[in-house]
RNA sequence: GGCGACGUGGCCAAGUGGUAAGGCAGAGGUCUGCAAAACCUUCAUCACCGGUUCGAAUCCGGUCGUCGCCUCCA
């Protein structure tokens, strides 16, 4: 069974070819450094992460590029984020490019989302984006205007055929733009012409400048990607302009398809209202992975498909906490039985269904990477495996061990919501120790019927975060 | 106003032609020193109206409603 993506170029889902065979070209819009993130960000890239780490599962050679927008990105105003921000902190603007692209990378490292191949920063490629610009103009796709240099709509018929937008239509709903400059409303910068107050400037032949908003994610796609690749990602706010201006820039230049596959990811609102910067109604990563642990955040946003969009409240991520919760509660059962498991190989029973939960997970996400159906899979695995430990007593190791590594490869390697252990701190055998220490002598506490020894153990050790939990073959325990 | 998406049980959410996955919450039960966990049972005809079809949540038309984009946004 092959994997179906839906593509937004053609609004259906298509079978999955990739231009290379074996190989997956794919480019992400990355985040604009001048804030930390918030969770709207995490819940595209972790739609992306998933979506590469299957791709990987799956046996492709994955080369994602991300890119990282340090210069350029103006505010409505017409004032450059990073500018401003530095004002505001009275910084280096590549103090406040550093500093944030540093936080972003922590953020996501945080919720697991693996790192880009690479991750290319605009500031770092304005050679490129100046040559895109050049070669633009010579083929009359852009014209130059007191030293800004703007892509002319007009002679890229095919402008507006991701978004459905309609450049005619548009001229009516455009408020007047400030930019007397272009030739058309819906001409968009290749490249402006700095103030004497704009720092982030650069050389070029129309003189002194920075690059438009969109050039440099068809200059750097272009780049590390080649002028025509597999998928092209992003969250599906920034479909148009950004998104449309990229294919048209890409597409004149180079006469070739830019992006085969076009996914784009639903948004996140928080409470039922949209987050912005300008309503400032935003929860950072950081703030959010103080109220909830990554795994819950992961499988909260997991739990609607990335084409959605996903409301996210304190009740909503609860709810899917409490489902991993149960996951978890398994995967940790069965790595505790394993230590002391009887050698053995795995039964049929088990091995036939793991068989049937792998298989079922694969198809679920070769439906368009479908995540939620998926997370489904685990679950109905997650019960079968409790009934199995329950009912039938304890498995042998081959059992045990094939279990465990269902889940590292579908909850860990996949979607990312099975740690490799319960605590990855150097002192994580320490504390193994420690716990087990506490669970013998409790252990004994209870054959003397000491129930306040044994309470005030679990007790206390729950207070720390340690959950016991007693069943006729011993007691178990894991981290909350 | 234009473009687009969506409307499935108390909540979240899969499912695009054959008689509704999964999670959370609720109710009852099993197990248990207690607790917790787990397991079992139970809980929807898919916004509304009309049409196509042997058969529709799933296709077509209409109505109502929600949201996103069109201006910075992942």
């Amino acid at each position: 069974m092959s994997l179906k993506i839906h593509n937004v170029l053609t609004r259906e889902k298509e079978t999955f070819t990739p231009l290379s065979e074996g190989k997956v070209n794919m480019y992400v819009c990355g985040p604009t450094v001048y804030d930390n993130s918030h969770i709207g960000h995490g819940k595209t890239y972790i739609g992306f992460d998933v979506i590469a780490r299957y791709l990987r599962y799956i046996g492709y050679d994955v080369l994602y590029v991300q890119n990282i927008t340090d210069v350029g990105h103006m505010l409505g105003t017409g004032e450059d984020r990073v500018l401003k921000k530095a004002r505001q902190m009275s910084a280096e603007p590549m103090q406040v490019v550093e500093t944030y692209m540093r936080s972003y990378f922590e953020d996501m490292d945080s919720l697991g989302v693996q790192r880009p191949g690479i991750s290319p920063r605009a500031s770092g490629h304005i050679p490129e984006q100046i040559q895109m610009v050049q070669q633009l103009i010579e083929q009359e796709h852009a014209y130059e205007v007191n030293g800004s240099v703007y892509f002319d709509v007009s002679s890229f018929p095919e402008y507006g055929k991701l978004s459905g937008r309609i450049v005619e239509d548009m001229e009516e709903g455009t408020r007047i733009t400030s930019r007397e400059e272009k030739r058309h409303p819906a001409d968009f910068a290749l490249w402006k012409k700095a103030e004497p107050e704009h720092i982030l400037r650069w050389p070029s032949p129309w003189g002194d400048g920075f690059p438009g908003w969109h050039v440099e994610c068809s200059a750097m796609a272009n780049k590390y990607l080649g002028h025509t690749f597999d998928i092209h990602g992003g969250g599906i706010d920034n479909i148009f302009p950004h998104n449309e201006c990229e294919i048209a820039q890409s597409e004149a230049a180079h006469g070739e398809t830019f992006a085969r596959y076009w996914l784009l990811t639903g948004s996140l609102t928080l409470e039922g209202v949209k987050m912005s910067k300008s309503l400032g109604n935003t929860l950072t990563v950081k703030d959010a992975l103080k109220r909830w642990r990554p795994e819950a955040l992961r499988t909260f946003i997991l739990s609607s498909h990335y084409r959605s969009p996903i409301d996210l409240s304190d009740s909503a991520v609860e709810a899917a906490f409490k489902g991993w919760q149960r996951i978890w509660g398994a995967v940790s059962l069965v790595r505790e039985q394993l230590r002391t498991a009887a050698a053995g190989d795995a039964s049929e029973a088990v091995t036939a269904m793991l068989e049937k939960s792998k298989a079922d997970f694969i198809s679920k996400m070769n439906d368009d990477f479908n995540a939620p159906a998926a997370l489904a899979v685990l679950q109905d695995l997650t019960r079968q495996v409790n009934t199995l430990i329950n009912e039938q007593g304890p498995q042998t190791q081959g059992s045990l061990s094939a279990i465990d590594q269902l889940y590292r490869e579908l909850g860990g390697d996949v979607l990312g919501i099975i740690p490799e252990q319960a605590d990855a701190s150097s002192n994580a055998e320490r504390e193994d120790g420690l716990v087990r220490l506490l669970t013998t002598l409790r252990a004994q506490a209870r054959a003397n019927k000491d129930w306040a020894t044994s309470d005030q153990i679990r007790d206390q050790l729950k207070e720390l975060g340690v959950v016991l939990e007693d069943r006729a073959d011993g007691t178990t325990w894991k981290f909350e």
